[in-house]
DNA sequence: TTGTAGGCGTTATCAT
DNA sequence: ATGATAACGCCTACAA
């Protein structure tokens, strides 16, 4: 960052004042034509560009929107990043962008620098630990507006983009059920997630829409890793009836559960069908595979985050700061 | 970006002048033991922080550093910004992320962005199409170095990072004939890309060193679409004695050979076998795999990028501007 | 030990 | 139609 052409070498080359030269590079209709003329032809020889730093700083803006993500080597979040970028460029906005690892220090750490670096709004999801939301109140504080991505807090205050969990879960549950299984299960994620809740509610409900309540369980894993999956499909197999429809809360937990039933049960592995939350692309290069996948338009749902954003930041009044995304049920 | 507490309203407050509090904060020598306490008490209680905008324009530097890759769903690339955002946010850099879709007239436009957002340094792929450097050189002129990721000019005047792409195409053409395979096979990426050409001269190198340089050949698919590779596949079982151990320029064409492979030539899948650029996470699901894969350490290329990068925006006489990342052979 | 003054590049306000 | 001036928040010679 050196060297710039200034507004101040270029009024000195013309011998005209420097709020002259401004003027007339911004249009300023007080301008006389030859003046305008003779200052944008230098301004284009000598390739002058404003100083977008010393902008921003005059403006007390930046341009720039702050993006938190948990991890973005998770697919999910890459789609949901390149959706807010994809609006926010369009709008000559650039994004911050940080991940936060799901460490709620971490996340704070972040939301300190970015108040710093002056960021004109954020969005952000939370770490499934996070409680105390006074960094992002001190954010709004500061005329900061936040959106919540995919995941937010309780606080129905809370500008937020999310997915219609209970809806794709009640649909993927149906769409089992229509394929003949008599035995549903719905394998959970952690407690602590609203998503998880949320996706129970829409299998219970699909249970329940279709008068077969005592037809489906749900398996609380303890966690999300292969081995809590295989804990969870063994104890599922040793029922006396087990569930032969089976909804994971993500889709690699699906994968995970058929690589087992693979190896410990290979006979049931025909037998038992699954859906999941999250189209994977690599999907179709799989043998076996979940019937379905709910694709949970990452992208579209960070493009609407960038949307409902900019209503934010502007002073328009904002009709409705809750926006949900309808997950589609992919059918492989 | 609104009401952050200045130095201007502590110093009305404590009764000091600004530059008092500022240099107090700043840890100079020359301030009393009783100010500074003082100062800093009141800094804390009101939370104060620098602006950081002010402090980057008068510092004229920014702290933060530019990154532009093709296409952030690429899990190649993804896991590069990864490794460079770990380098930079261990040294208090903040990335730009921008991506070209491999357009060049978008690049360019990307590439004047960022340097009106002042950023100190820059770290790039280009697309295969650029041949015209000036935007970049333009950039230099203004004292903002440039390392080139991946993929770099053939000018060796640029910093760059890349791929030891022959070296890990000799690699794991070796390693596929000492699994015995008579027949080798290459199929090349686009001619334009520089990774290209050398991976092929790996494979050819490999030939050689074994003695066997009539055992292989190199084909060139019209493009990475799944069309392109199934014509390839299909031209090479067409041969009297088809390869049956072949080299893919990525994972993703082995991937979509196989699929073919089994759809039309069933009776071959388990005699031909595969090795290709790129170790994806999911490939542990798949019932048919690639033998096995060359690693591109993505993330330590974004590390090492930004490393390179650092040393170009610090004074310091640096040793090398090229470095070559080995690729590792993961076995499956 | 502390304060004053000037400057970073831009824009806005108010004179001329 | 143009220019002078101040201001944004911070830092740093230099002066007191």
């Amino acid at each position: 960052m050196k060297k710039l052409v200034t507004l101040k070498e270029l009024s000195k080359e013309l011998g005209v004042s420097v709020s002259t030269v401004s003027k007339a590079l911004n249009n300023d209709s007080t301008i006389g034509h030859y003046t305008r003329e003779r200052v944008e032809r230098l301004a284009r020889d000598r390739h002058y560009v404003p100083n977008e730093v010393a902008r921003n700083f005059q403006q007390q803006r930046s341009l720039t929107i702050g993006l938190i993500v948990p991890n973005v080597l998770d697919q999910f979040f890459v789609q949901a990043i390149n959706g807010v970028d994809e609006v926010a460029s369009a709008r000559q906005y650039t994004v911050l962008m940080s991940q936060t690892l799901d460490d709620e220090r971490r996340a704070n750490a972040i939301l300190d620098q970015m108040r710093l670096d002056g960021v004109d709004g954020l969005i952000s999801t939370i770490t499934p630990t996070t409680t105390d939301l006074t960094p992002y109140r001190r954010l709004e504080k500061a005329g900061i507006p936040v959106v919540f991505m995919s995941r937010s807090p309780n606080d129905p205050a809370c500008a937020q983009v999310t997915l219609l969990n209970d809806d794709a879960a009640c649909n993927a549950t149906t769409f089992l059920m229509e394929r003949g299984h008599q035995r549903l299960a719905y394998l959970n994620g952690p407690p602590c997630v609203a998503a998880s809740q949320q996706r129970r509610i829409g299998f219970e409900r699909a249970l329940i829409e279709q008068h077969r309540a005592n037809d489906g369980l749900v398996y609380q894993p303890a966690g999300l890793t292969p081995t809590d999956t295989e804990q969870a499909i063994e104890a599922l197999m040793a029922l006396p009836e087990h569930p032969t429809g089976i909804l994971t809360f993500k889709t690699y937990m699906a994968l995970d559960a058929i690589a087992y039933l693979k190896r410990i049960y290979p006979e049931r592995l025909n037998t038992v069908e699954f859906v999941g939350f999250s189209n994977l692309p690599l999907l179709k290069h799989l043998a076996h595979k979940p019937v379905a996948s709910v694709e949970e338009n990452p992208g579209l749902m960070g493009a609407e985050s960038m949307r409902l954003l900019m209503q934010l930041m502007s002073d328009t009044p904002v009709t409705s700061t809750h926006i949900e995304i309808p997950g589609t049920l992919i059918v492989h």
